[in-house]
DNA sequence: GCGATAGGTTATCGCCGGTCACTTACCGCT
DNA sequence: AGCGGTAAGTGACCGGCGATAACCTATCGC
């Protein structure tokens, strides 16, 4: 009954003759046109599960398939879309290292740099950091891990500190690194997904104070 | 073509005569076996979009509808799954924090019970803490919120270390409680996503320094 | 001009979460 | 004793999902 979806339309009435999307070397042209739609659609609906490929090709302006010419399956196409702005990321964190200052009020900016980042956009955080790391992205992951790339930031300049005798470190570097890591992602992982405003009668601190107690605490932790 | 689903079975054959369970008021007996199955089939395979709703009916024996005449949805069923594990999870943090030795020690040992809670069940704690609270359960949510329980203790013991001169806290009790318990949900989420382990050229700490590293940061951070 | 092929399309698959209409077995009530 | 009401459970099915197979067609090197 009411049966408009099996309508052949087949090759008579045309009335969208398809897309007329073409020219030779330009199949990169949809590629960036896919990844803009995707990260689009994430960063309004917050989560890569409410995203399908069909939403993506639509806004696109092409069919589901032509997506999988580009990329191999969905989690491939959100890494590649989610990885973009890793660059962006780890500039941050590395500017941010190498300005000016002592190490503790760098590592500060280091702090404030990444939660601002992740807060500013939820759907690609959480898609590149609030799971598993999917099978078919993995063996690239290891060769570029996003997450890596901003450890490195903080061991740096944990060596910098304790060499400057600014910081105290009794574990290694690496390890306290990861600690602080750990703070920030948590605290990023928390605002995000909500766990702080779930109960309206109890105060709860902002963003603002979340990121400065947090990043007090890491510092002090390692000034102590 | 090769059409065995839809051969009628109608009411001759009659295999397998439906599932014989019932007994008048023991419907909530179903619904602890089809607790325990989620619960099982969650830990096997980690994560809950990989558990079906037909998987859990099959594990119990009974039919899919059958699950829904207990559970309003999927996100239901698995929060109440993980909820159910949630008192061992604040008891244990209790223990910790009313124990004997000073509020540093018995703060210790809270972060490593919660810090060991977590990557115990993988499944559950990812399932309860590491995405965002669905719709379906939020308002249930506000009034039994996990993660709030977990904050009273850090609360409270924050509060006590403060009186009795033993922690610095230049912030609210408050704040800084969630800047721990960020430090110590970032170490479980790092490390139950991989991020610590997919670089097999790079030494990183295992759990077990994670854990004194997220711990030793924390507590240095409170005493600095 | 012309065949190869990059760049698409339509149609369809199998699986998912969820619902509907229906049946069965127990139980209180007369 | 037996009968209606209802708790408990079932088979069939829906729309939507990710992914694929088979097909078409405009472009471009030759």
């Amino acid at each position: 009954m009411t049966d408009p979806l099996t309508v052949p339309r087949s090759s008579a009435t045309r009335e969208t003759p398809g897309r007329s999307r073409a020219r030779k070397g330009e199949g990169e042209l949809l590629r960036d046109e896919i990844l803009d739609a995707t990260e689009g659609l994430l960063e309004e609906v917050g989560a890569k599960e409410a995203v399908t490929m069909r939403a993506v090709a639509e806004r696109v302006g092409v069919s589901v398939p032509s997506i999988y010419l580009h990329f191999a399956d969905k989690d491939v196409l959100f890494y590649e879309c989610c990885r973009r702005n890793l660059v962006e990321l780890a500039t941050r964190l590395e500017d941010a290292a190498a300005g000016s200052g002592t190490v503790v009020e760098r590592m500060r900016r280091c702090g404030e740099a990444y939660l601002r980042f992740g807060l500013g956009q939820p759907g690609q955080y959480m898609t590149l950091f609030g799971t598993d790391i999917p099978d078919t992205v993995a063996p690239d992951v290891a060769a570029d891990d996003p997450g890596r790339r901003c450890l490195e930031v903080v061991v740096r300049l944990i060596e910098e500190g304790v060499a400057a005798g600014e910081l105290r470190s009794n574990l290694p570097p690496l390890s306290t690194a990861v600690a602080v890591w750990a703070a920030a992602h948590g605290a990023v992982n928390l605002l995000l997904t909500k766990r702080l405003q779930t109960d309206p009668h109890v105060e709860i601190p902002s963003g603002e104070e979340v990121i400065s107690a947090v990043v007090d605490l890491s510092i002090n932790g390692m000034t102590a």
